[in-house]
DNA sequence: GCTAAATAGTTTAAAGTTAAACTAAATTAG
DNA sequence: CTAATTTAGTTTAACTTTAAACTATTTAGC
């Protein structure tokens, strides 16, 4: 085998490993933090239904419930389950698609938007702290290179 | 209000901002990562299944459920039926504790480590495509900001 | 046009999680 | 030493999620 070869196969190693350990250290800090997020949240909302409003505040004023569950990798029942919840609170309205009679739309409404702001001011206290022991260089470096790595799985989904 | 207290609202929202956007970005590739890890899990494994493994191979050899839940973060509940079916597959041993009736010490067991390793190498193809995507350079800085995050959320558990 | 296949959303059963009630054991206080 | 409190783990009921079956609509192929 070929120094490079060699050198190639060590490179891939070492990459393995940190990308493994880098999952490993996302999956815990999500795991932390949405909990301690949850807890936080008003309106007896729950992460997955934030979720939902907060999809409708970056990405899109409109979307079929098939385009949420996609976008939430959750199935098409889960979504169902949430849109009801969400729709009893007056967070969104789900009305018949103009275009496709088996098709729906969901849209936010002006509460809906609301509740996601207020559920963002709620939150923050629970990361205050955390915010102050990260220098916000490194927040400043961190979060385009996680935009980045979201975007790779995002795009390249099985 | 002086300059500097605007400066330091302003910087502070910045960080709340970031803060925000950190843990929303984590949350996406969390949810992304472990549905595509999950996936690729051998022996019927589930993602909590693994973490209790990887846990034991990471952090100490031997715990009582209830410092696997805090670990975990789960409640007690779910930890009694996860250690069920890990003892099932022979992953783990649970035996009651010498020093306290009312305890029990879980250990993993040399299949269980076997499992454990088994998974990570099953594992490692689905990231392959992020190994490449992502560079050595960005990884290596990127890990420890993390290692860092996730020290800090979990010394200051609520 | 009409039939077959594909697509969108709901429903259902099985599995996992939570919070709270419960059992048993250890600790504390008097 | 005994009674009250705390602690560890299990059980239970309610809820959420998934995968698969099902209903209804649209698209494709002939």
């Amino acid at each position: 085998m070929s120094k490079s070869m060699e050198q190639e196969k060590a490179d891939a190693n070492v990459s393995g490993e940190l990308v493994f350990r880098l999952f490993n250290e996302i999956g815990i800090i999500a795991q932390l933090s949405t909990t301690r997020f949850e807890r936080s949240l008003p309106h007896g909302m729950s992460r997955p239904q934030f979720s939902i409003l907060n999809w409708f505040c970056r990405v899109d004023d409109q979307a079929s419930p098939g385009r949420l569950a996609q976008a939430m990798e959750v199935t098409k029942g889960a979504i169902t389950n949430s849109l009801k919840k969400l729709e009893a609170k007056n967070f969104i309205t789900v009305s018949p698609d103009e275009n496709s009679g088996r098709q729906k739309v969901v849209r936010l409404t002006p509460e809906g938007r609301r509740a996601r702001d207020e559920a963002i001011l709620c939150a923050r206290p629970a990361f205050e702290q955390i915010s102050q022991s990260l220098s916000a260089e490194a927040l400043i470096t961190l979060v385009p290179e996680l935009e980045k790595i979201r975007k790779v799985l995002d795009e390249s989904r099985i």
